[in-house]
RNA sequence: GGGACUAUAGCUCAGUUGGUUAGAGUGCACCCCUGAUAAGGGUGAGGUCUCAGGUUCAAAUCCUGAUAGUCCCA
């Protein structure tokens, strides 16, 4: 007689040497790497040589500083959809970029180097200096995605700073330029004194400032006065927070639709605004009189502070909210007055210098009195003597902290100067076009599918509203706006031989040659210029336009195996609504009309656990490498495909945690399914599957096809989540269950065995399939331990397509029979509570009506030793379910000690179907 | 200051055009198994649906406002 050790021998237990843990953080760099040696990138192109193509255009990181977790975020979910059309059986481009040019690695350099060197150094070699600091980080960023098992092509990656690619952002402006969409203007920016730099929108910073606030007078000149009928004292009073621009003041607006009143003592405010003003002490007595604005248009007021006349002009900007509703107005200081100024031909004095100082042009203009003394003072600096030099006009003078612009980078205040700079004309038509830049990135917008969808209405009205791309920057470290300036006319030569002789230059030499190389060697010989005629714009390019040429220097150049334009998809954080997206868009849209991308996909932000930012002030970072060491990258990975990527996402520690148990409900599920199919040959034909085998079967097939239709719409959350279900509930809470006492328990070959190990394969194969785009490593090992049967050909997962789970027949109603098990179990749950029985197989199940018909896929659906209508066993349980009576009984067999199941007829003997077994 | 988005169980998320007792997974508690074992199975507890008003026979859902968070803009 066997003992029970004996008979466990007879068993076919589950075998496989996949480990239960993935121990992941000691494993995963061994096995990227070897995919890396083996250049698995090149591989997988390979292996879809005549496939549709799908290019995911990557948008560059700033190669500056370590990768945070939102590179982490924005690179694995590039990955992940990247990985599920290329495991949907699609060819698949990703080359990966970095963005070199800029002021902020101009920065970082400075810092190192200290101002004086940086000062005394040519240009060219401070930009060699910029450009090793980009080329370290690079590396250093390469790396990190790397380690997330972020596949791309790494070998080749778009650095905006390589030769090819400064020649083609430069020919790009080129084409810009051909479109007659390049214009000089004087006009107003954000300009940092303490940067001596243009700025963009981009890089403008809002913090508290304290200013004045003052009320200024300015009388009314005497033509002014007769005009509308007044005598003796009388002018408006403006309001304003920068004593500093009133040299330059030439105009004040006062509101077209608005009534003025002449107070007692002869100051001219809105009516809407007099009670403010007599509140606030500005101005006193009655409004005896009533002045519309429009009979004032034109009229002169006398500036206090030099005695230079300030035309009166309409204006809809000047709002009633504040102040007198009377706006001081310095065309060469701010972008309404600049506006409304150019509609009244006002001039544009501009007199500060790019560090920040009164210029001479105080003393030539006249700006002040005693002019000489605010040469080369501070701006700044000059508040408080102009408030001197206003006497009796200044009438209130007290301070007030407000939201106020600043410099990115130094944190100083911003000031609006108005210099030359460079822009891209939003509504003017490009010369190969019939609408203007603007209507034609809108209408590409149209052509484009948004995810979310609400990503559309964000992307639009920036477009519509959106003023003039101002691309100069009067710094060092970029691609130089490289055109000669005619010195006597002031003219831009934009011949095409000339550019393109540039263009040559720069794709041999880099844009340095800008710098290095004198005029006379950058000029196309034929040109019919001569070079002492010539001077070089000095300015360089925003680097926004950098990105935003890329489409044009990656994926319309042959420099790069990047897939097709225009790209199937961009990927990027919503910030870039604002930034890549659009930049991007207006480039494309300017040369070829149309979009550069077909799909715009966006992503949150990475927020700790409270839903706050991170930062390292609130000591709540999680950096990826942190991650990557103590849970694996694929955890990090399966946390971006378990997150809502569409809003914010958060991540702490206890998350990750929890991250990391739905991978091991995974992992483990799959090494169950491949340990009961190690010794599976071939797969049943379809008709030989079973009851319980065409249920699982086809709830696989219809759970899987919804994951998938939710894959495709860029819905991982979702996706997993219908997968996860199907995993926790059906496949391992009940098939993976019910199916042990055959595949542990009948004969190797017997008929119900072999169809439910072949169920099992076929699900095994197919979820690999929709798992493998996030986690690929874990994807990969499994194919590396699967027995021949699941492994077929492959030799790694990159030889893997997900396939549908084939058609295999019509499944039971189950809905009934799940709400039995269901209260089964409760009763079960309360027996063994009780103490009563210990398993479910020490039961039989008295009821009717199944709609399983074979008895033994009946049995295994309860896991109890019989089912039948009545049982001669003690009943020790009774549950009623839609109003059919079910009773649990003792079992009436004994135990048979192979299989454990209460068939046997003494315990001394095993069963019959285990005598069969045991005995062949 | 303005705009967009978000707010449902400890955590991650569902919740259709308003309509039974607001669901799932995970965690937690209790139990079973020890032939998936650093696994597996069962049962259960957990929610003022951010708050305050309003519309309605009926609101997590629609409207208004507030609060908090994130992004963008000024």
């Amino acid at each position: 007689m066997l003992s029970n050790m004996d008979f466990k021998e007879t068993l076919l237990l589950p075998k496989t040497e996949f480990p239960m843990r993935g121990n992941l953080p000691e494993n995963e760099p061994k096995r990227y790497q070897a995919w890396y040696d083996t250049n698995i990138y090149d591989q997988m192109k390979t292996k879809r040589n005549n496939a549709q193509m799908f290019t995911l255009h990557d948008g560059p990181p700033y190669a500056n500083g370590d990768i945070h977790i939102g590179h982490a975020l924005n690179k694995i979910l590039k990955d992940i959809i990247l990985k599920y059309n290329y495991f949907q059986g699609k060819a698949v481009r990703m080359t990966p970029g970095w963005d070199c040019h800029g002021l902020p690695i101009e920065q970082k350099v400075e810092e190192k180097l200290g101002k004086e060197k940086k000062e005394a150094m040519p240009t060219e070699q401070f930009r060699e200096l910029c450009r090793q600091h980009a080329a370290h980080f690079i590396e250093v960023q390469k790396e990190g995605f790397k380690s997330l098992g972020v596949i791309a092509d790494w070998d080749n990656p778009y650095v905006t700073m390589d030769f090819k690619f400064e020649a083609n952002i430069y020919r790009t402006l080129c084409q810009i330029a051909q479109q007659g969409l390049l214009v000089e203007r004087h006009k107003p920016i954000f300009w940092s004194w303490a940067a001596q730099t243009a700025l963009a929108d981009a890089e403008v910073e809002y913090e508290d400032k304290e200013d004045y606030s003052i009320y200024v007078h300015f009388e009314l000149s005497d033509a002014a006065k007769e005009k509308i009928g007044v005598e003796g004292k009388a002018g408006l009073v403006i309001w304003t927070t920068t004593p500093w621009t009133l040299p330059a003041n030439t105009g004040i607006s006062i509101n077209p639709d608005e009534m003025y009143v002449l107070t007692d003592d002869g100051h001219i405010v809105a009516q809407a605004r007099y009670d403010a003003m007599i509140a606030e002490g500005v101005v006193s007595g009655h409004a005896s009189r009533k002045i519309a604005a429009w009979e004032m248009e034109n009229l002169l007021a006398i500036n206090p502070l030099n005695g230079r006349p300030s035309t009166i002009i309409l204006g809809e900007h000047v709002m009633m909210d504040g102040g007198t509703g009377a706006v001081h107005t310095a065309p060469g200081h701010g972008e309404d007055d600049y506006r409304v100024g150019l509609k009244y031909g006002l001039d544009v004095i501009m007199p500060v210098d790019e560090k920040g100082c009164y210029d001479q042009s105080v003393v030539g203009l006249n700006l002040l009195p005693n002019p000489e003394t605010f040469v080369g003072m501070h701006i700044f600096k000059a508040n408080e003597p102009i408030l001197e030099l206003l006497g009796d006009a200044l009438l209130k003078q007290s301070k007030f902290v407000h939201s106020y612009p600043h410099c990115w980078r130094t944190k100083k205040p911003l000031i609006y100067r108005a210099t030359n700079q460079w822009f891209i004309s939003v509504d003017d038509t490009p010369k190969t076009a019939d609408k203007s830049l603007r209507e034609l990135s809108l209408d590409a917008i149209e052509n484009v599918d948004f995810y979310p969808k609400s990503a559309k209405n964000r992307l639009k009205p920036m477009i519509e509203g959106r003023p003039d791309w101002c691309i100069s920057r009067q710094r060092s470290w970029g691609v130089p706006i490289a055109f000669f300036r005619v010195k006597s006319t002031k003219e831009v030569v934009l011949d095409e031989k000339v550019l393109n002789f540039v263009a040559m230059i720069f794709e041999q030499m880099g844009a340095d040659a800008w710098y290095s190389l004198p005029i006379e060697q950058l000029l196309y010989p034929g040109a019919g210029y001569k070079p002492e005629e010539l001077e070089k714009i000095n300015d360089i390019l925003d680097v926004w336009f950098d990105s935003g040429s890329a489409w044009n220097s990656v994926l319309k150049s042959r420099n790069y195996d990047a897939g097709e334009y225009p790209a199937s998809i961009y990927i990027e954080g919503s910030d870039q609504h604002r930034g890549w997206f659009q930049s991007s868009l207006l480039l494309s849209a300017a040369i070829n009309h149309i979009a550069p991308y077909k799909t715009i996909l966006t992503h949150g932000f990475t927020v700790d656990e409270k839903g706050e930012k991170m930062s390292k002030s609130k000591g709540n970072v999680v950096a990826p490498d942190k991650v990557v060491s103590q849970y694996g990258s694929e955890i990090l990975r399966l946390w971006v495909a378990l997150s809502d990527y569409q809003s914010d996402l958060k991540i702490s520690d206890n998350i990750l945690k929890q991250t990391a148990e739905q991978y091991r409900k995974i992992r483990n599920t799959f090494r169950f399914l491949l340990a009961n199919i190690d010794d599976l040959d071939s797969l049943v034909p379809h008709d030989a599957y079973g009851e319980l085998d065409v249920w699982i079967l086809s709830k696989a097939r219809e759970v899987f096809a919804e994951v998938k239709s939710n894959f495709d719409k860029y819905d991982f959350l979702r996706g997993f989540a219908i997968l996860n279900h199907f995993l926790t509930n059906e496949l391992s809470g009940i098939y993976m269950d019910i199916c042990k006492d055959r595949l542990y328990c009948d004969a190797k070959e017997s008929k119900t065995r072999r169809a439910a190990q072949s169920a099992m394969a076929l699900i095994a194969k197919s979820m690999l399939g929709l798992v493998a785009p996030v986690l690929t490593y874990t994807a990969d090992e499994i194919i590396e331990y699967a027995p021949a049967i699941f492994k077929g050909e492959m030799e790694s997962v990159f030889d893997l397509i997900c396939e549908e789970i084939p058609h295999v027949g019509a499944p039971f109603a189950e809905d009934a029979l799940l709400e039995i098990r269901e209260a089964f179990y409760e009763e079960v749950d309360k027996l063994k509570k009780e103490k009563l029985i210990k398993s479910t197989l020490e039961v039989e199940l008295a009821g009717t009506d199944f709609t399983i018909k074979n008895n033994k896929d009946l049995e295994d659906w309860f896991v109890v030793s019989s089912v039948k209508p009545q049982s001669a066993g003690e009943e020790i349980g009774r549950f009623k379910v839609n109003e059919k009576e079910f009773s649990i009984h003792k079992a009436t067999q004994c135990k048979c000690p192979r299989c454990w199941r209460f068939t046997s007829l003494s315990e001394e003997e095993v069963c019959q179907r285990c005598a069969e077994v045991v005995n062949v």
